[in-house]
RNA sequence: GCGGAUAUGGCGGAAUUGGCAGACGCGUUAGAUUCAGGUUCUAAUGAGCGCAAGCUCAUGGAGGUUCAAGUCCUCUUAUCCGCACCA
């Protein structure tokens, strides 16, 4: 063979290969049993690819080609979540449709992906923005309006001041806008929900039937928040009555006072009432609490603020006891009832407050100091100055004090969440637009199945306006229509869609992506479904991954999807970060471009290096010299190629080797560690050198060991070497579970724990046998001499310790 | 503050149920080859002591359990991620 590895030339022509034998094509409806490999397609940004795209890619591309080496039908599909907010405002400012810098991206990533030689199956290629997907994308929405979980409301959303846009509560970070780094206030404004809440217990439950890390568990019950306690009814002074929620019920009789949060509905019907005499404090104060930014919210939290509501009392219900009532911001409209009741003996916020305001503090549970701080610890107290809970446990005391209240009918157990109901509307243009005509007379009205999808208009301007209103707004032709039930003038609705809208239900797509009937057929759907291995970065836990549950499980409960979960395994990768450790982007300076790699080392480098980078699920920093080893490598696969040595099938001396490899390759790409897999066969590499060179048996596989990992380059040599067929199609090699056992073993023999000499002994051999030889050893022998053997142990195949002390 | 994780050579990282710490790679050093340089090959490479056989110390820190601890327990420090007035 005798030419030099030659990636630019090898790459290219494989990938044309597969491109025009669509080699890596999923088919539906065959006998073989199936696998669906699952990346999270990338929004298409100007950017390019990033080199944390190839590192989750290439991991799943690893497990998607063995897969089917082994005989496994396998989905691997890519697309594009391509609706968003970089697009539209890079189309604003160099004034080019969206769709057209939808469509420049997409071409420039798919073929930045292709030089990978990712297994993507392209026949199946999706683009949100497509209007033949995102048809499916609002009957989703009609469904769920049609389930009455799709609803609009008045209330206060988060708005970026910045992207001119509503955001979710998860799109919020540290009171700021999580893509452009805005400020967000409040504002008041209709929007469209999705009722996530209902589905807030299920979401907690099903994480049991599913396969995800510890961490992304974790992360998402904390993000839904339940929480167990009581709702308890209190009169007022004023008539009408305040119903609080609390997980601690138990300390009913230390509620002292009460807080409502400032937006409270009650306040304004005192103030229309004339019960409240302080109306221009309290009003004052409202407007300071709504003028706060989110992020002005959070700097402030830690000093308590709040005024007392002058001429209404609330009454405890336990004893009868008239408390004052305030309004304070930190008590959130948005949670539980608005309202609480303050206990400052056991709550520390409240103590901070009681404090500030002069307020009693009663103590209800013993074991702490409640004037020094308060004693918030509940396990271990037994309550005191609580009337018949006297004397109990917490926890007896919180059984006793909710049968109490039931009993009256003045409170119940209540189990709350802190997730909250969506928000689905976006005031921007480049997004699905949300399928409903406001008519005057019939109200929202969905629009007919048969008229999806509604489509966006093409239009000059889509510019953002300052008054909250959605571009569309401004397209009177597109916007005016007629009611779909009456017939009468009517308007569509305006608002679009999120991003997340198209990545809630995309992985259905993939299964049947050209039905233009539904969705995707039900064979399909139940061919494929669940995805069996989904990964995707830390980054979209408690969003896309959360939404898309949810999705999924409205799905199924109307009997669309086949499966109550979407994924059957969820893994996450780590980031790859710039040379000096920190994150990468521009303005850092620390960029590395995937297509320079490429054109220096090579697809199969690069993919061989993201791999060897390290732990797969933590972050690591790129380094430029540590890649060369990986070409290395290759290059001395390729030169092994060139001497074979003679021989039929693996030498005996190179068996177990052979056989240990196989073994742990496999193993180690089915528990993502794909750094060790590389590092076994490396050392395979060097064993198979220091033999004078591979038979012709040893080198097939470690080719196909090799494959998914540098499919190029092994499949060249497949070739070369005239393995027959290609290396795509063959079948990936067995290990003999007798072949992976040597021999003999090395024991390492300890006296007292400490290491005195290793030995050689028979595999086979017996404890007496190898304590026996162990004693006998010229080292340990004389160190035996004159001591009193207390205790010997022979852990097989590993160590023998002889325990000993001066006789 | 709460939740999750991490801490091992100069660097990235290995290490089944507790059982030989540092696999593999990078880097470094020496030598060889080629030479304009890179490439390639061989050897060495945790630290300290020793001519050597060898010894001692080493997995953020302090205790503990154990014949045996990177791994288990208690406390502690630092870093990263997520949440954060959620009653």
């Amino acid at each position: 063979m005798l030419t030099k590895y030659n990636p630019a030339e090898i790459e290219k022509k494989w990938q044309k290969i597969w491109d025009e034998e669509n080699t890596f094509a999923a088919e539906n409806g065959t006998e073989k049993p199936k696998f669906y490999a699952l990346v999270e397609f990338p929004y298409p940004s100007g950017q390019g690819l990033h080199v944390g795209h190839p590192r989750s890619y290439t991991a799943l591309d690893v497990v998607a080609r063995k897969r089917r080496l082994e005989g496994y039908n396998v989905l691997y599909p890519m697309g594009w979540d391509a609706f968003g907010l970089p697009t539209e405002n890079f189309a604003i400012k160099n004034h080019i449709h969206p769709e057209i810098v939808t469509k420049n991206n997409v071409a420039r990533f798919k073929s930045q992906l292709q030089a990978l030689g990712l297994s993507f199956d392209w026949t199946r290629e999706i683009n949100t923005t497509d209007p033949e997907y995102y048809k499916w994308t609002q009957w989703i929405f009609l469904q769920l309006f049609k389930h009455g979980l799709a609803y609009k409301k008045e209330m206060s959303v988060n708005w970026c001041t910045s992207c001119k846009c509503v955001l979710a509560n998860e799109e919020v970070v540290n009171g700021v806008c999580e893509r452009c780094g805005g400020e967000v206030v409040h504002k008041v404004k209709s929007q469209w929900m999705l009722k996530i809440t209902e589905y807030a217990q299920r979401l907690i439950d099903d994480l049991d039937l599913v396969d995800y890390p510890e961490r992304v568990r974790a992360q998402q019950i904390h993000w839904i928040g339940r929480s167990t306690g009581a709702q308890v009814t209190f009169q007022t002074t004023a008539g009408q009555p305040v119903e609080i929620y609390t997980t601690r019920p138990d300390t009913l009789f230390g509620a002292t006072y009460m807080v409502v949060s400032p937006e409270h509905p009650l306040i304004e019907e005192w103030m229309k009432s004339g019960v409240l005499q302080n109306i221009d404090q309290v009003r004052a104060y409202q407007e300071a609490a709504a003028k706060k930014s989110d992020f002005e919210r959070t700097e402030v939290a830690k000093d308590k603020t709040g005024v007392k509501l002058e001429g209404v009392m609330a009454i405890n219900p336990v004893n009868d006891r008239e408390i004052p009532i305030f309004i304070s911001d930190y008590v959130l409209v948005s949670y539980g009832t608005g309202a609480i009741m303050a206990v400052p003996g056991h709550d520390t916020r409240d103590w901070e407050f009681a404090k500030k305001f002069g307020l009693p503090i009663i103590e209800v549970v013993k074991g702490g100091d409640v004037e020094k701080e308060a004693f918030t610890d509940c396990a271990t107290g037994i309550m005191v100055n609580s009337g018949f809970l006297d004397g109990l446990t917490v926890e007896e005391a919180k059984k006793k004090i909710i049968a109490f209240l039931t009993e009256k009918g003045i409170g119940e157990s209540k189990v709350n969440f802190k997730l909250r109901d969506w928000v689905f509307s976006r005031q921007r243009y480049w997004g699905e637009p949300i399928p409903i005509v406001h008519c005057p007379h019939c109200g929202f009205v969905p629009v007919p199945e048969s008229q999806l999808p509604v489509r966006l208009p093409m239009v000059e301007s889509y510019e953002p306006t300052d008054n909250g209103e959605s571009p569309l707004a401004a397209i009177t032709d597109w916007v005016n229509t007629t009611c779909p039930v009456c017939g009468a003038p009517a308007q569509r609705e305006t608002d679009t869609m999120p991003q997340w809208g198209g990545s809630s239900w995309y992985f259905l797509r993939y299964c049947d992506p050209h039905n233009d009937k539904e969705l995707a057929s039900k064979e399909a759907l139940e061919y494929w479904m669940p995805v069996n291995w989904y990964n995707g970065g830390m980054e979209h836990t408690t969003l896309h991954l959360l939404y898309s549950r949810f999705w999924h499980k409205f799905l199924y409960d109307i009997g669309v999807v086949p499966t109550p979960e979407p994924y059957a395994k969820r893994t996450s990768h780590g980031m790859i970060l710039g040379e000096n450790g920190e994150k990468m982007s521009k303005s850092r300076g620390n960029v590395v471009n995937p297509d320079d790699i490429v054109n220096e080392y090579g697809a199969d480098t690069m993919r061989l290096y993201e791999m060897f980078i390290g732990d797969f699920e933590k972050a690591a920093p790129w380094s430029s010299a540590s890649i060369r080893g990986c070409r290395r490598f290759l290059e001395r696969v390729w030169a092994l190629g060139e001497s074979l040595v003679s021989g039929d099938g693996v030498r005996p001396q190179l068996e177990i080797s052979v056989n240990k490899t196989i073994r742990k390759v496999g193993e180690d790409i089915e528990n993502l560690k794909y750094n060790t897999a590389i590092a076994a066969m490396m050392a395979l590499l060097n064993e198979l050198c220091d033999a004078g060179g591979a038979t012709r048996e040893e080198y097939r596989l470690l080719l196909l060991l090799l494959n998914p990992f540098a499919p190029h380059m092994t499949e060249e040599l497949w070739e070369r070497m005239g393995y027959g067929g290609q290396l795509a199609h063959a079948q990936w090699p067995k290990y003999d579970p007798a072949k992976c056992v040597e021999e003999t073993v090395e024991i390492a023999v300890q006296i007292n724990g400490k290491i005195r000499t290793r030995l050689q002994v028979p595999t086979t051999a017996g404890a007496p046998e190898v304590l026996a030889l162990a004693k006998a050893d010229e080292k340990i022998a004389p160190a035996l001499e004159g001591m009193q053997l207390v205790k010997e142990l022979y852990v097989p195949g590993k160590l023998v310790n002889l325990v000993v002390k001066p006789a």
